[in-house]
DNA sequence: ATACAACTTAGAGTTAACTGTAAGTCAATA
DNA sequence: TATTGACTTACAGTTAACTCTAAGTTGTAT
């Protein structure tokens, strides 16, 4: 089964626009092309689409993305190159989400911060309530965050 | 304790040009000026920036924050916008940590993958390998993904 | 064979969030 | 008081990742 580049687009959720700019930028070097030059992705193509969707869902950017593709382009020979960029990424990526965790304790608290303030009806009652009168979990938050 | 324009940069990891950037647009109107229009930082305004940064973490757009900031300059009329905005935060940040959780279990099964591969000197052998002789955390991960 | 919709490339435009430059002003020290 | 380094504004430049336009080509349906 072959696709073009809109129903491509379709399936993997991009636009055409998208596709043909990854495929400028050397990200789809694999995706074929009919006797008149046009793209024909075939089903193992979405596979590594997915999977450079999922390298950009970590931040990483199109350029070393890039690098990534020309490494397995290349072969066997690459293959520790393309190890170690996994396990660079899993570090960042377990960073990220215990950064953000620390960014929810933050909001969270803000939550029940504005849920006493509109309850009250002005926002000095959480500002000045002394800390023994909080919820336990708000208290351990509060004593967390840096604001 | 008031700081100029660098010192603040330092104290919060951020340029001098951020610091003008975000006044420029509206996200620290608070923070007063010298006589002479020199930017005078006080402690509780790095308890603003480091909010302003903690919704920069979500995701948030400047423009965004700067609604909110607007609304805080309102005062207590806002309470419940102010609430809302934050509950919706929360729900974003909830579904980006579950989302890297599904990056990193992609990211986790190809670092297995490369190790296998690195060992065997090519790809074909974590390629071709029945799920029966897989780790279990291995099979598991690899039932979950999409590749 | 002829439409015509969907494809192609090259290159320009957009957006967000900075980042830097130029010209001029402020403030601390010799 | 004069110097000098840090500040000010206005505005231009940068970067990443698209997003769109124009001019031309391909492929399918009559």
């Amino acid at each position: 089964m072959l696709y073009t580049i809109s129903e491509a687009a379709v399936k993997m959720r991009l636009t055409p626009y998208t596709l043909r700019y990854y495929d400028r930028e050397g990200l789809i070097p694999f995706v074929e092309r009919s006797a008149g030059g046009v793209r024909m992705f075939k089903e193992k193509d979405f596979g590594w689409i997915r999977l450079i969707e999922c390298m950009k869902a970590t931040g990483m950017p199109i350029k070393e993305i890039k690098q990534f593709v020309d490494w397995y382009m290349e072969g066997n020979s690459t293959l520790q190159l393309r190890r170690d960029m996994f396990y660079e990424r899993k570090e960042l990526v377990e960073e990220q989400i215990e950064s953000l965790q620390k960014t929810l304790d933050t909001i969270k608290y803000k939550c029940w911060f504005y849920d006493t303030a509109v309850a009250a009806g002005t926002t000095s009652v959480p500002k000045n309530m002394k800390p023994e009168d909080m919820p336990d979990e708000i208290r351990q938050l509060k004593g967390k965050i840096d604001l």
